[in-house]
DNA sequence: ACCCCGGTATGATTGCTGTCAGGTCCATGT
DNA sequence: ACATGGACCTGACAGCAATCATACCGGGGT
């Protein structure tokens, strides 16, 4: 992934936090972007009765709060789930890059457009019914195989799913390897 | 929206698609880019079984397939799903002014990461679990407003639930007006 | 004035999944 | 060898929503 040893490139300036810690508040000036290099942040925003709705789950290799570098000043909250290492880098910086190397430019929309597709197709699968139709779509994307075991819990919460219910449904094909899919129409 | 407007200044050409047809094929050469003026396309791939993984869903005012902009061929199939009207622009013209109008650049990167904000929004409403807590976060996200009638229908279809399903919680609603929300932690 | 259609509304039923509660297996560290 | 923890696995149960069915209502066309 060029881009995102691009981005590294620019500064050398690690950031650490600890579970529970803001990365940065709503309101806050945006100064930095941050590139999660380890553990995971959410960018969530608070609603008037208390709770939380998340707008971000920022993975190891991510970048975060994309569209910040367009904006004065943050839109919403950002915390550390857990103990949490990126590298920020200078949101100036990365606009003068974005300006004046169209190469650059290039390979940050190639990243956003990427991360869109993928998103939406994230979307798609989670607007199914059923985990074995949400199974089915996961496959399809990702060369009609089945996940890796291993990765199973990561697989559950990426479509949706609660872990027991994925074990069941891949319990199910083993089983029956002959069921699956053919919603045709 | 400026983008979309600078779209559709590069060229005067537009196209109508019956309802089933196609607008491109996976293989096919990138040499238009759609913009979606009537009707609704959508981004299909083929599943070995016959099933079909929509990868979006492009509306009126929407630009579809972003990402083909910067691929030589197309990944999937795009079938109209109702009579369709598309401004098609140059994809050669598009390449040329994201590389040499950095300001036509940024708007482009601001449209993906507006777009990628709201879609992962969609995604982490459609990963909850029950009717109620979706409309919470829908109407966290809209000004904390009930949806206006009308339209409830394509409400139910953004949040992923049945009409009638969003139909009886807001007559829970009606009824109960006090008790929504606050889960808190 | 009438019909028709789409959106709204609500009851009944069924089925899937979330959750809890147990249990196995295996890699790791001591 | 043993303990530990994490992932995998499965049974039982309850709950929520999808679905089917029915009905009301309001606007547009004739």
């Amino acid at each position: 992934m060029p881009l995102f040893d691009r981005l590294r490139a620019l500064s050398p300036s690690e950031r650490e936090f600890d579970a529970g810690a803001l990365l940065f508040r709503r309101g806050d000036e945006v100064s930095m972007l941050h590139l999660v290099l380890d553990g995971e942040a959410h960018l969530v925003r608070h609603r008037a009765d208390g709770g939380r709705l998340v707008l971000q789950r920022a993975a190891p290799k991510t970048v975060l709060a994309e569209a910040s570098v367009f904006s004065e000043r943050y839109h919403c909250d950002c915390v550390a789930v857990v103990p949490t290492r990126t590298h920020a880098v200078g949101r100036a910086a990365v606009r003068v890059l974005l300006a004046e190397d169209s190469a650059f430019a290039e390979s940050w929309a190639l990243h956003l457009a990427h991360e869109l597709q993928t998103t939406r197709l994230r979307a798609e699968i989670l607007s199914l019914r059923t985990v074995r139709e949400r199974l089915d779509a996961w496959m399809a994307w990702n060369g009609d195989r089945l996940p890796p075991k291993g990765i199973w819990n990561m697989i559950a919460s990426e479509i949706g799913t609660s872990p027991e219910a994925l074990y069941r449904e891949l319990a199910r094909r083993r089983k029956h390897p002959r069921e699956q899919g053919a919603d045709g129409a």
